[in-house]
RNA sequence: GGGGGAAUGUCCCGAGCGGCAAAGGGGGCGGACUGUAAAUCCGCUGGCUAAGCCUUCGUAGGUUCGAGUCCUACUUCCCCCA
């Protein structure tokens, strides 16, 4: 790979981007891209109510795509997701039901549509469910047509399956159809949509290996595979976790203002690497960010921020964040955008403990936990310290045009309003 | 089908002579230091109307003043034999 030098834009782009992790055959997939020829589609699971940023990684691809003239196709999994994927997986997921699936479709769908622009057009995005083929299958036909082109030996060789041998975990058979299905939906998808890309995380590799070789074997155009690397920060976490959980796209689930924050708090080492992955700002902007050094680096981090959260969830949610943060963290100040917490002010005025505040407002799981960080000193009421667990708000706290500051460590911040 | 072993703090791994809210580690959170970074150091990491009370060790019973620890049955997983 390291010496393959594309000819077109888009395998350009997403080398010169870091996108690359493995493909199939780069030549034959430069010569199609070069012609604007490549239909590519990733696969996305239904398995929650929205899609995380290991996700958003694939979905930078497609825009890639797209922008260099070739046509993106997004894949709904209401069908394998049904199955449950055992890549990379130890144990069995619990299974979800139909309903749930289809819950989670329908709040994911959106997301696409902020990066990709759908249409009829010949290279216009493409949305499809395999719910649509995987669920119409005659058992029987499904074998003679399509599962005697698997061999259980190869199969079993599959990491997928071959790790949970080796560590005597339980593998069902259910499970161990998922890559015959997914193969199944690299096939349809050529068929109908003369789709001839698919790409996926690292992960995916092998699950989309065996469709290129289903594709081969059923008689369709020769198809292409292509990964991404597998997403860690510098210092090695998996990423897309923060204490309240996986890093969402959804604003519902994960707001423009935590969104943000997340990038905001990205590791030295890893903005030259995510401004390239994660934001469409041009190679020759990020170079200068990326040469940046000591705490001019924090520049690079909010210019960061600011284009990832653009391109999610538009210019105005970006500035409404970067000016929040701003007031918060450069003036000290509080920011009357900062999250908030409606309380009734009949209840205050009773008295409220401070811990019982915390815990309403989100930021601490217990009163126990709060008390905990009482003793740490991790607690602050309008950014004084907490420092008697048996401390009671009053309204005359609602220092901040009716609202009461919270702040738990240096980073979470909550208003709690009296209404 | 027969024999043996294992399930622990609902994030994970993992110790646990009958007195245990239960060792240790990872992870996570908070604090210090910084640049809203990393590394490092310190503290915390079941719930509550909190010097007390309540609920936890696969499930259900039993022995005992007292059970994660002993007994019985059941469930699930693993290993060996057939």
């Amino acid at each position: 790979m390291t010496d393959f030098q594309p000819k077109s834009d888009f395998l350009r782009i997403l080398k010169e981007r870091g996108f690359i992790h493995q493909c199939s055959d780069f030549e034959g997939l430069d010569a199609l891209a070069a012609k604007g020829k490549v239909v590519a589609y990733v696969g996305y699971d239904c398995t929650a109510q929205s899609l995380h940023i290991g996700n958003y990684l694939t979905m930078m691809m497609l825009y890639w795509l797209q922008q260099s003239g070739n046509k993106p196709i997004t894949l709904m999994g209401g069908g394998t997701t049904r199955i449950g994927d055992p890549s990379g997986k130890d144990e069995t997921r619990a299974m979800r039901t139909i309903e749930e699936i289809d819950s989670n479709k329908a709040a994911i769908k959106g997301v696409f549509s902020k990066v990709l622009t759908f249409g009829e057009g010949p290279k216009n995005a493409q949305m499809v469910d395999n719910a649509d083929w995987l669920t119409k299958l005659e058992w029987i036909e499904m074998l003679r047509d399509v599962g005697r082109h698997f061999s259980v030996n190869r199969m079993l060789a599959m990491d997928s399956v071959r790790l949970r041998l080796e560590r005597e975990h339980e593998m069902s058979f259910i499970e161990f159809n998922y890559m015959i299905a997914q193969s199944y939906d690299y096939v349809e998808l050529a068929r109908r949509l003369g789709c001839n890309l698919q790409m996926g995380g690292s992960d995916q590799w092998g699950n989309i290996i065996m469709g290129v070789d289903l594709g081969r074997r059923m008689g369709t155009h020769q198809l292409y595979a292509l990964t991404t690397p597998l997403l860690t920060t510098a210092s090695g976490a998996k990423m897309g976790k923060t204490a309240q959980g996986a890093v969402w796209l959804n604003a519902e689930q994960f707001s423009p203002y935590d969104f943000w924050q997340y990038w905001r708090n990205t590791e030295d080492a890893d903005v030259g690497r995510f401004l390239k992955l994660f934001t469409i700002l041009p190679m020759d902007e990020i170079a200068r960010l990326e040469a940046l050094q000591g705490s001019e680096i924090n520049e690079a981090k909010k210019a960061l921020a600011s284009a990832a959260t653009e391109l999610l969830h538009g210019k105005a949610a970006a500035e409404a964040a970067a000016e929040t943060a701003r007031k918060t963290f450069e003036e000290g100040g509080t920011a009357a955008s900062l999250p908030s917490v409606e309380i009734a002010g009949s209840e205050v005025e009773a008295g409220f403990g401070v811990l019982a505040a915390f815990v309403k407002a989100g930021l601490v799981p217990s009163n126990g936990e709060a008390r905990r960080q009482v003793q740490a000193g991790g607690l602050r009421v309008n950014d004084v310290v907490v420092a008697d667990p048996a401390q009671v708000l009053s309204p005359a706290d609602a220092v901040h045009g009716g609202a009461i500051k919270l702040s738990f460590g240096k980073k979470k911040h909550v208003l709690l309003k009296l209404v």
